[in-house]
DNA sequence: ACAAAAGTGTTAGGCCTACACCCATGA
DNA sequence: TCATGGGTGTAGGCCTAACACTTTTGT
């Protein structure tokens, strides 16, 4: 952020914030990321202490590019993920007038998506933890309603981005993309069915099985077909469940 | 807007705008709203002189309860048309650090639906001015991209809202509608399918034909069925083209 | 009577849904 | 060998898309 000291308008401006909704999924269940405020050496970030929030901060007038920079800033500042600006998709602006008692701030909230497995560890342990969504703390803020709209809008983007493989590791198996599906969803569906699905939509690739073995029979795996994807998204495709 | 004067802050502020594409249908073409910069008396605000550009203006601090407010007053303000702040659907965040020449800006852009047979005249058509979508002049600022932003949005909306009966005068024909909707997603339907759908989603009330007559057989007219529609959103429903 | 616009119904094909059995593995 | 979890194919129904002719009215 800018060097603290006196900034004058001529009209009050609002401070401008963006905050992220981080999902991860752990193979069983949909996670958020939260950081627990307190810690905040500026008296003037002093505001619902102790409570749970979704990770952001402050726009950066001079530096930050895009509101979408300054979500990534602040996430690596305050959770030491380090993720691209263009991972974040916009959720929508929060600007009721009372929802800072401090002064007017209006945010915008973005969501990213995280392969748990790769990022385990990276995250400071004692400001960041991963909430299931089934068991979330009371927030800051108005950070419960941007937590519901960040799921609504989770849940449409999946008909038009292959949400799974950004939460999935890079090899997955369908079971444990059907899994995730039915998470975020909140329903289930046939396995036979959601298999012909995935299949049709030819965006998965057979890996060649060679180590892991389970309780079970050893299920194929697969990844993501980057390519592909890319050319099915430019001829505007639509997947339905 | 609030006083001019000086107001202070310990950190830099960006300047908050919400700007409207406010679309409106002439039974032919798909129209947006755009006003004339240059009209202005603040120094502040002159930048873009000459230019057209989307209404919108500034958030005033003070007293918007939510950047939907300042999208409402401004578009009063500027071109006589009174819309509340719930007409107003977020369209998304612009707030690239070079997108205006004299401060950080960023708006929340905004689009809304008005019916034209109603608002004729209501404007003031030496600042405001309503531009085919095939027909639209330079915009100032990165106007011209919140306005492609929003046509987007339209499109992707038209699908889980009644759009077109918002455009549309109260009392329609299913040509009307058609050929509204045609504008909108730029292709074409056949009649005899795009009817039976309508009809199927049990949206529309048939009026009872009066006066209106016109160089062929005359259209049977339809009302938007409100109750019946809210019925269907609480249920999640789907219209599909 | 002709041109222009609007109303209407049917059929074939594809897609979605529902459903049951076999296979591989680990205990 | 048994329990668990994973893989696979098919048949019926529904919805979609394609399609042509008739009606009304104004000129």
């Amino acid at each position: 952020m800018a060097k603290k000291g006196t900034y004058t308008y001529e009209y009050p401006h609002p401070a401008v914030t963006a905050d992220s909704v981080v999902f991860g999924y752990d193979g069983k269940q949909l996670k958020v990321l939260l950081i627990k405020r307190g810690q905040e050496k500026e008296a003037s970030t002093r505001a619902y202490v102790g409570f749970w929030a979704l990770p952001g901060g402050f726009l950066d007038v001079e530096r930050d590019k895009t509101v979408a920079h300054t979500a990534a800033r602040e996430l690596r500042e305050e959770t030491k993920l380090k993720l691209s600006p263009k991972d974040f998709k916009e959720v929508g602006t929060f600007s009721h007038i009372d929802r800072d008692p401090r002064e007017r701030v209006i945010t915008i909230a973005h969501y990213a998506l995280v392969k748990l497995s790769e990022v385990e560890g990276d995250t400071d342990a004692d400001k960041a933890e991963w909430f299931a969504m089934s068991d979330i703390p009371r927030l800051a803020f108005d950070h419960d309603q941007i937590l519901r709209v960040a799921c609504k809008r989770l849940r449409e983007n999946i008909f038009f981005e292959p949400v799974g493989f950004d939460l999935l590791p890079e090899v997955f198996t369908l079971p444990q993309l059907q899994n995730l599906y039915e998470s975020i969803l909140e329903c289930k569906f046939d396995r036979r069915n959601f298999a012909n699905k995935m299949k049709h939509f030819g965006m998965l690739i057979e890996v060649p099985d060679d180590t892991p073995r389970r309780g079970s029979r050893t299920p194929i795996r697969y990844k993501f077909d980057k390519d592909n994807y890319e050319r099915l998204k430019a001829g505007g495709f639509r997947l339905e469940f």
